[in-house]
DNA sequence: TTGTAGGCGTTATCAA
DNA sequence: TTGATAACGCCTACAA
């Protein structure tokens, strides 16, 4: 019979209902093991599922000073780096019995900075920053100060992408693998290049560029600056650079994207121009997201465990002890070289 | 000057800061507007800003009695289909300045039961059901009855899909949706059909396979019952299923893939046998995922609005009377067609 | 092992 | 308008 009185069953129903008090059935449902009798648990339980009673949460939180939640913020949930990143935090969660938060930033890092303020009202255990943050002194430094008051009251921050703040960090090495691509490129026999470079500001899409020129260096070859294109890390950014390199200098033999989904986009460019991919030109990408494992032809391109980076920041968080200094994980990215980069013969 | 003593700065130490009560304090910050004077106000105000103060929503909820809180189950984040109603629920819950908290069920009902019986723990004004329910009679009672106590706890319950439980539903129109397609691609000329129709306990699956065989019937068009191939409502699934048709009757001139990532799954499938789409056999899907709306060739589909359902589910739970009976919004599916489906000369 | 009672940080009622 | 003070639902010493 469910409680007709309020809409909520309550703990002290519960209680009411199996005869004991208010502390034995907080003992027995929710209390730290093996500190109430068989008889009384076995009859707090029972009465606990007759009333259907689920704990109130928050009231728990309150009286025992912490919660089970973690906060994730993410610029866009519908791209699907962040998805992915997102999928191996919810195994994490689930596995330790955690509450995921889920907030927007839409890429404006003022809404990072205030969703982690309100985050820091909820009194999560962690909260983890996905993505890349954009390189202005002033909005990092916002950032620090509220990273170092979300952990002053209790939580943990963690940070995936690359180690700027002082909190624990999941870095992905995105010059190195950026790097090693150029290598394998080379090694293909390409030799003039094109990039697709997306935001200036973004230190991803920076590092990523950066390391696919020193590689090209280490072998003796320079991209032409008017080659290096700038513009959105998306897929429209990546159509729209890629217009303007065909525009620009239609006889590049590579391009390398910043990330996958602009590589798809490029594709299509290309595609609208009668361009074909990789025949009159090869393409790479970086991130290896897996909705695009099938476009056609096969994108060569970095891989990134996101799902795995995800759990990590989750775990790493968790196991941290309190006080203890900003730890960094490096997690590297690898080569695949599939069919819209075969190898060139000169 | 941060508080010192034990880490978080409650209200308390705000109202003492500002030399008023705690009442007074509250009602400047969190209060229900122009109760407290423009001078102490002021001062409370400040008082909060030197201090950085952030309310304990768990604390205001519990004297509140109710939330901000939104929550958001998915089968998985990561699947693009989710992903996109996932972003559209975020916009709006921006919006209306709630948080989401996001939880997987991984496809297993029972998981879904209990993360809506957390989600009544954490006395949510909404929970969000997005994705396919099984049919199975018990799963569906139970999850039935779970739902009703949630709205029994003063929130309200929506699902995305279509309607099978007494609540608030988002429904697309899957059937209307396939019948359609069906009719445009007879129009294209197409005669022979295959259907990878995924699992066929998923109500979504079947309703547009259903849908899409009326749509054949209707134009006096059987599809061979044998040419109807099940298996998972993924990319492998399509892969799989896909190999399987071509194994059977590599001569029928068009698939339709019960979803787009089936659909390009099979592509895959198509390519690794050296079928070549659409010249040997068309393709189409449903879903117009945006990440896919690149691959080549361009995918014939039946465009959804995700995201806008999403934003739709939660206003519609947001601007629910209470204890208004449940309503029901259909959402229509665009027909699109692209090259992946050339009309077929004959 | 069980119960009593005080406390968690806010809101809300009721006087002043 | 402002300030005590009683809730809110739960946890946890402390005492029995």
């Amino acid at each position: 019979m469910t409680d007709a009185r309020s809409g909520t069953t309550t703990l002290l129903d519960v209680a009411r209902e199996a005869g004991v008090s208010l502390a034995t059935a907080s003992r027995a449902i929710n209390g730290s093991e093996r500190q109430v009798g068989e008889d009384l648990r076995e009859r707090v339980l029972a009465a606990a599922r007759r009333l259907n009673y689920s704990a109130n949460l928050q009231a728990q939180a309150v009286a025992r000073g912490k919660t089970n939640i973690v906060g994730l913020l993410v610029h866009d949930i519908a791209d699907p780096y962040f998805s992915s990143i997102a999928a191996g935090i919810m195994q994490a969660a689930d596995d330790h019995d955690m509450l995921v938060t889920l907030a927007h930033t839409e890429r404006h890092p003022q809404r990072e900075i205030e969703h982690l303020a309100a985050l820091r009202g909820q009194h999560g255990q962690a909260a983890i920053l996905a993505g890349s943050r954009i390189d202005d002194d002033d909005t990092l430094h916002a950032l620090s100060e509220e990273a170092a008051e979300f952990e002053r009251g209790g939580g943990r921050v963690v940070m995936i992408s690359q180690p700027l703040l002082p909190v624990d960090t999941v870095a992905f090495e995105n010059h190195a693998g950026a790097r090693n691509l150029a290598a394998e490129l080379v090694d293909l026999g390409y030799r003039s290049f094109g990039i697709l470079a997306g935001s200036a500001r973004l230190r991803t899409a920076r590092d990523r560029v950066q390391g696919f020129q020193d590689g090209l260096v280490t072998a003796n070859i320079e991209v032409d600056t008017d080659n290096v294109i700038h513009g959105d890390f998306t897929r429209d950014g990546g159509h729209a650079a890629m217009s303007q390199l065909l525009d620009r200098d239609p006889d590049v033999e590579c391009v390398f994207a910043a990330n996958d989904v602009m590589a798809v986009g490029a594709m299509t460019a290309c595609r609208d121009r009668g361009v074909d991919v990789p025949r009159d030109i090869a393409m790479a990408g970086f991130d290896d997201i897996t909705t695009l494992r099938d476009v056609s032809p096969a994108l060569t391109t970095v891989r990134l465990p996101l799902e795995k980076a995800g759990r990590m920041a989750l775990e790493l968080a968790l196991d941290a002890a309190v006080g203890e200094p900003p730890r960094l994980r490096h997690v590297p990215g690898e080569v695949v070289v599939r069919q819209s980069t075969p190898p060139l013969a000169r």
